[in-house]
DNA sequence: CAGTGGTCTAGACCACAAT
DNA sequence: TTGTGGTCTAGACCACTGT
């Protein structure tokens, strides 16, 4: 059973993507949806706060609330897509990994740092090349803490790494913070990303948390610089 | 007079910051908070999630508030860092812009679009050059409705257009949706940013938006690639 | 079990906008 | 004045965690 505000937080989203409320449209006030889902005022709140915060609608006192323009370009894939996905789930075609290298290492302390973990304590050491429509898109750098990921194996990573620990260990995925960044491709990128030299890369950090607040993953996507942005949206408080 | 969630959040917020809740440390349980803060717990509860969402803490049922460890790179700036204020107010030295060209274009279809605004409307052109500490930073171009925003001069570019927008205009500006991409640096970019044919940049497209809805900026930064990163925080739900 | 957060209610008063 | 959102209360019940 999914909790009110999320039911009408989907049914508001839905309503803004399949076009049921258009861009500039005014979206029903919350004595209306209080009505129509037998909630109180907070609660209604609640789920067109979340749309704001998504930079879906905006809402104004004594005038109610809007959808706002989308923002989308059909030709690139934007990182906050994937959210907390791997990239199977995109909808940009069949996507598969090619794994380059798969071993243990020694955590520097930079590793260390963000996993939470000793220096020189072992790390699993991963490159992967993400595949899209057969074009090579993304080099993807991963290290995790076999002590808090364990049996990670050459099968689960030509899978998602992601769905394994949801499912198969049946933890939690949380959140996650991004850094990106533009950078000078290098030889590796030039190998698999077939960049020329003068073609950067957007390079994104990545430390993602499982719901108990431990870093499990610390990662560097290379993607190519022509298929890749990144998008945010921020509110002044 | 600020709201009581604000009270709380900037509490919280400032303790974190200055260290008096450590990394990893727990917070104050939401029934502390509400007889010290003499508040309800959903007053307390929206302080704390507006921590959740900036990334600064999570929390578990059962278990209580935590903070987060930090990422922090002191030689860089991050591009969230500016948020909706102007370069000016940085804390990584004196900053100042110099104007390469102003003056006014008719809108094309995709400035139009943004802006949301008629093809062919007029739209200020600016294209500055953003400087910190005598050292060249970004390449900034902006287009604004002279309509919505009346009275641009040189002088209020060599200022911050944005403390131009709020104190003299009375405005108030709400929201931004950015973009950001890798790109190959171009003629401008090598003369102004002083960059090679192989040093790439990271380009921000913004859309801004007043508090009312209406979009008045429309632009796109061109940082250097070694100077700049953008970054984000995302949970799931 | 007690401690803690997640959700929800049924009101209340206020601020702002349009008429 | 009416319609709308912003904030806030004082509870309630539930779910999860650790002892």
């Amino acid at each position: 059973m999914s909790a009110k505000y999320k039911v009408i937080y989907d049914y508001l989203r839905n309503g803004i993507t399949d076009g049921t409320f258009k861009t500039g449209s005014k979206l029903p006030d919350e004595l209306t949806i209080c009505s129509e889902f037998n909630c109180s005022r907070m609660t209604a709140k609640k789920a067109y706060d979340m749309l704001v915060s998504e930079g879906l609608i905006y809402r104004r006192q004594g005038q109610g609330s809007f959808v706002l323009a989308k923002q989308q370009d059909l030709d690139v894939i934007d990182v906050q897509e994937r959210q907390l996905e791997g990239l199977s789930r995109t909808s940009h075609g069949r996507s598969k990994s090619h794994v380059i290298r798969f071993g243990l290492i020694f955590a520097t302390k930079e590793i260390a740092d963000k996993l939470n973990i000793n220096e020189n304590d072992p790390v699993y050491d991963i490159l992967r090349l993400r595949i899209i429509n057969d074009k090579p898109y993304t080099l993807e750098q991963t290290y995790m803490s076999p002590a808090l990921i364990p049996g990670i194996t050459q099968d689960v990573l030509n899978e998602s790494i992601y769905s394994y620990i949801e499912n198969e260990l049946g933890l939690k995925i949380a959140s996650a913070q991004k850094t990106s960044r533009a950078d000078i491709s290098n030889d590796l990128d030039h190998e698999y990303l077939k960049l020329k030299d003068i073609e950067p890369v957007l390079e994104v950090e990545q430390v993602a948390y499982l719901d108990n607040g431990k870093p499990f993953e610390y990662s560097f996507s290379r993607h190519r610089y022509d298929l890749f942005t990144f998008s945010s949206y921020s509110v002044r408080r």
